[in-house]
DNA sequence: TATGTTATTAGCTAAATAGCTAAGTAATAT
DNA sequence: ATATTACTTAGCTATTTAGCTAATAACATA
């Protein structure tokens, strides 16, 4: 279960439109790191993608979009994986699937509540 | 649908644990606005607070605790009524449920790319 | 060993944010 | 009419953030 502490740096991570674009396309899979061409054999997932291949997508450069990877991978939504030079990113679904159950369980108990309170089954406008 | 900008502004409305305390009280009922008292009468769904009740419960002043609702409203995870003199605020719970769909969509859509590629399943360590 | 590649860290600046107090508005109560 | 209550707006300051360049680190390769 995510903590206050927790779901604070989930938001803090992705209020950002820089961070927000990151994860969606670390998520996506949009670009996937090239690294087949020079290292056929290394077993990384192929959903991965590597910093500076990240980077070549943003109009920034890369000590800021290595700083941006730093605080989604601080607020757990991306995992990385340094093999030889290059560090790879996949996305982390564990969490975004327990925040997924957070929003469904106060949606749920907002209904539940109100069915409590006010003894109907549906909203009614 | 929401849109990214209309994310990036809940996420940005969460970010900060004054605001994120704001909102989970407003949505968990927290403290209910003791309108009863004076005006008995008054149609407000019970469930909803105003503003200077959210404020006796921080250490903040007034028209901070004003200004970080505003930004939930305007986020639209809270929706606020004026009625008299009071600002009636009460969840937005058609937000939370779409922003619940949307994380949940994700989870769903990663799971089953997974399995287009893999052709498995389940995910396995 | 020297050179190139990939990524991080340090240190800087401009802009945004979160808090405050004081002043203003609008409705209610006296 | 005046005072009170509930809230917002304006304007201020300290802190944080997001970007940058330059320097450094770690590894790969010629």
């Amino acid at each position: 279960m995510l903590d206050m502490e927790q779901k604070l740096k989930i938001f803090k991570a992705l209020n950002n439109q820089t961070r927000f674009l990151i994860f969606k396309n670390v998520f996506t899979g949009g670009y996937t790191c090239s690294l087949d061409k020079k290292q056929p054999g290394v077993e990384v997932n192929p959903i991965a993608t590597c910093v500076s291949t990240v980077a070549e997508h943003f109009n920034f450069s890369l000590p800021t979009i290595s700083n941006h990877i730093k605080e989604l991978k601080e607020a757990k939504i991306i995992t990385v994986e340094k093999k030889g030079n290059k560090v790879y990113i996949e996305p982390n679904i564990d969490t975004i699937r327990e925040l997924a159950e957070c929003f469904q369980t106060l949606v749920t108990n907002f209904d539940n509540n109100r069915e409590l309170f006010f003894g109907d089954t549906l909203s009614v406008k």
